[in-house]
DNA sequence: CTTTCGGCG
DNA sequence: AAGGCGCCGAAAG
């Protein structure tokens, strides 16, 4: 870090030398015109600025990194431990659902070398380069493999050729059958030449090997077809001889070259297209092994949403492959929040969507613009009015209404500013927009006064869009509802408390950030207690780190869950031994002896577990060289040795990942859909959903954690004998007081939109999400997006 | 909810 | 060829 002071240190001297040397210059050349030299000392102050400002946010990113250092000096072994056996635990269950049956590709047009190409050659500037390329492959070719095609941008898109091969296999050879368009060898000068000089040599004429399933090419049908046959080529039906196909099709339209990947889901598909770029492809064969190995010593820059700083974070931790992004799972899931550490894991274990959703509801929008120093007010009230009036225009276009606008501001020293305002009434024109936006301007101009605001970017965004049922119902039943709810108490259950207060303490469930941030945060407050001997850890975790070990040790984990034997273990953390058939009752041994080094933690935990019923349905094989090296662990506590070195150098063990799925602990926020995914749970589950709201409302302790996340609350389906429940949809008085039937009428008068996706969702969702759902579809509350990711991909699998 | 950040093409 | 730009979603506070 301090070779990194001393660099920018350096370059900022340089910076400082060079306007010097340049008034050295003005002082030499007198012919220079004043005007042309302030240019240059302009350009490079604003050089400097902006240099300046780079490293403003890089040491920002090494406060991050050093605070997240610390925080990491401070995880005991325990909490290493316990976090291992979730991760694992979870691990198996990714990988029991891993599917590989889909083929993904992902296209990628060689525009960076188009472009240099054009630059060496500027003749072929007249070619109408990648303008609509993607988008008339739209239509012409890709559609043709997959009708539902996915376009990211104007230079790449990603296919499910799945059903296509299926088809293909059928097809007979002459619908495999492409003629080499001759046109292209007209092009002068030498690309021209060269490009189609390189097809024909390469692809066709005296490469066999790239056309290798598809013998039929080669001998007969040469001899067959005569003289066409020298201008057609046939491909095979394999993934990879329709890959080619595509990227012939492609140059032979657009005259540029294409990269592809072809893999089982999309992450892995766009990093094999960058493998063999440009003009290239490869492909990850269907099997996980494949998967793994590919992965194996891949640096995690090459992942598609890893960019520069979390980079840096990683490699800050030792973290530079996929491999080792796997090994240090356990103290990830400690160190990063729960959507990250999840997204490091399904990286790791190569997992990624297998079919080509079309992106969710956009969530914001926005137009910003970048242009040399203004620094006059009114100057910028009319840009700030412009964009407003562009962003209105986009907004009409896709019929959306917000109700948060932002106004971001970069001044010149390259600082970057957003100010935000809410307001209760959606807006979507120009004029509502400017409302909004030019207050927050004339806030910012005034804070700075009397000196000028001097900018040199604008934009302005709208987000907390209102859903279909939001518009609907917002002047209608909503606005009514609330209207009315003062005057006769719809829901009085609690007639003390507005209806307003009501929802609001609905829509505040604390429930933000992982589990473990909840549990790292109650444990920060009695580590002195817990901790004895804070090294604990070492040996427990001893780790090679190897590479080679990877895929070993992923298999390592699943492997267990095939077993079932072993009727007596070692209990991990007490050491003692165990003996049931019953493994539920292992499992709350185990998480009993682990929450009771956490003092304060027990009581909620051990809670939890008790009504937990997600028991895995086999028992742990625990390898006696695992007691071993636990026991021995144990016996040097005893003995004091003292390990002092940083427990995360070593957290990964291959022997602690075999008791992975002892402990069936897990917050129902984060617990997968079991592969039981019973129904009739989630019966209970649509049931409790708007009783369990109501009941809270009568709780005391209605925002306490173990209530929001609904893990032990009972059911309660009579209200109150003497409540009246008013429908908040139609605001009418309903006679029953079951809460079933209620809820019932509810649905009905409801979207059923919503409730028909959360049921779909519901796999994936908790009480508390679902409650969640249904706070802000009822309060219109927008502003959150929708939390349901699907747990079999990353929470962020593909990028816009 | 507001503000900042990371990442992408 | 490298970095500025416009945009988005999500983390952080």
């Amino acid at each position: 870090m301090d070779d990194m002071k001393k660099v920018a240190n350096s370059s900022c001297n340089d910076g400082v030398l060079l306007r010097m040397g340049l008034n050295d210059n003005k002082a030499g050349m007198e012919g220079l015109d004043k005007e042309k030299i302030n240019k240059i000392i302009m350009e490079a102050t604003k050089g400097s600025k902006f240099y300046e400002n780079e490293l403003k946010k890089d040491q920002q990113v090494n406060q991050r990194i050093e605070k997240m250092m610390q925080l990491k000096e401070k995880i005991t072994a325990q909490q290493l431990l316990k976090a291992q056996l979730q991760v694992d635990k979870l691990v198996m269950e990714l990988e029991q659902n891993r599917n590989l049956s889909s083929t993904i590709v992902h296209i990628d047009m060689d525009a960076f070398y188009a472009a240099v190409e054009m630059r060496d050659n500027p003749e072929l500037k007249e070619k109408p380069i990648a303008v609509g390329s993607m988008s008339m492959l739209v239509r012409e070719i890709l559609a043709e493999y997959d009708p539902n095609f996915m376009p990211m941008g104007l230079d790449e898109a990603y296919l499910n050729i799945t059903e296509h091969l299926e088809e293909r296999l059928n097809w007979p050879e002459d619908r495999r059958r492409f003629f080499i368009s001759t046109e292209s060898t007209t092009g002068i000068g030498k690309d021209g030449m060269n490009m189609s000089a390189k097809f024909n040599k390469a692809e066709v004429s005296s490469s066999p090997v790239l056309f290798e399933d598809d013998t039929s090419l080669m001998d007969d049908n040469l001899e067959q077809r005569g003289l066409s046959v020298e201008n057609s080529v046939v491909f095979g039906t394999s993934a990879e001889e329709v890959v080619k196909e595509i990227r012939f099709r492609i140059e032979q339209k657009t005259q540029l070259t294409a990269s592809a990947g072809i893999a089982p889901n999309t992450m892995l598909a766009k990093m094999c297209s960058d493998r063999n770029k440009p003009n290239g492809q490869y492909r990850i064969s269907p099997e996980r092994l494949a998967v793994l190995d590919f992965l194996k010593d891949l640096p995690i820059r090459k992942v598609p949403g890893i960019g520069k700083v979390t980079e840096k974070m990683l490699k800050a931790l030792g973290i530079v492959t996929c491999s080792e992004l796997y090994h240090q799972r356990a103290l990830l899931s400690l160190l990063f929040s729960e959507v990250s550490w999840r997204n490091f894991l399904d990286i790791s274990l190569g997992l990624g969507s297998t079919h080509l959703e079309k992106d969710g509801e956009r969530k914001s929008m926005s137009t910003e613009r970048t242009f040399s120093e203004i620094n006059t007010a009114e100057d910028q009230y009319s840009l700030c009015r412009e964009l407003c009036r562009d962003l209105a225009q986009e907004l009409q276009k896709e019929g959306l209404k917000g109700k948060t606008v932002t106004l971001k501001l970069k001044n010149v020293n390259f600082e970057v500013k957003t100010r935000a305002s809410t307001v209760l009434s959606s807006v979507a024109t120009e004029e509502e927009i400017f409302t909004v936006a030019k207050d927050l301007l004339g806030s910012e101009i005034d804070s700075v006064a009397p000196h000028p605001l001097r900018i040199r970017l604008m934009g302005v965004r709208v987000s907390g869009f209102l859903t279909e049922e939001e518009k609907k119902y917002q002047q209608k039943s909503i606005t009514s509802f609330l209207k009315s709810g003062k005057e006769i108490g719809s829901l009085r259950l609690q007639p003390e408390k507005s209806n307003q207060e009501y929802f609001t303490k609905n829509s505040q469930a604390p429930h933000r950030g992982s589990f473990f941030d909840q549990k790292r945060a109650a444990r920060q407050l009695n580590r002195e207690n817990i901790s004895p001997n804070k090294s604990r850890g070492k040996q427990l975790f001893h780790d090679d780190n190897s590479s080679e070990d990877f895929v070993e040790e992923t298999k390592k984990v699943t492997d267990l869950q095939n077993s079932n034997v072993c009727k007596i273990f070692t209990c991990p953390v007490c050491f003692e031994k165990q003996s049931s058939n019953n493994l539920e009752e292992l499992n709350r041994h185990i998480d009993e002896c682990l929450n009771r080094m956490c003092v304060k933690d027990t009581v909620e935990i051990s809670k939890n577990y008790s009504s937990r019923e997600n028991t895995p349905n086999f028992l742990p094989q625990l390898k006696n060289e695992y007691v071993d090296k636990c026991q021995k662990n144990k016996t040097d506590q005893l003995a004091g040795t003292d390990q002092s070195a940083s427990v995360s150098d070593n957290s990964a063990n291959s022997n602690t990942e075999k008791i992975g799925q002892i402990i069936p602990d897990k917050s129902p926020r984060e617990q997968q859909p079991s592969n039981l995914s019973d129904i009739a749970r989630n019966v209970c589950m649509k049931q409790c959903l708007f009783p369990k709201r109501i009941s809270q409302d009568n709780e005391d302790d209605f925002g306490k954690t173990e209530h929001t996340e609904g893990t032990s609350s009972s059911c309660s389906f009579e209200a109150k004998e003497d409540t009246v429940l008013v429908c908040p949809v139609c605001n009418s008085e309903q006679k029953t007081t079951n809460l079933v039937s209620f809820n019932r009428h509810v649905d009905v008068c409801l979207n059923k939109g919503l409730i028909q996706e959360l049921t779909e969702k519901e796999d994936c969702l908790t009480k508390t999400d679902n409650m969640e759902n249904f706070n802000r579809a009822f309060s219109g509350d927008l502003s959150k997006g929708q939390q349901c990711t699907n747990p079999s991909q990353g929470a962020k699998s593909t990028a816009r």
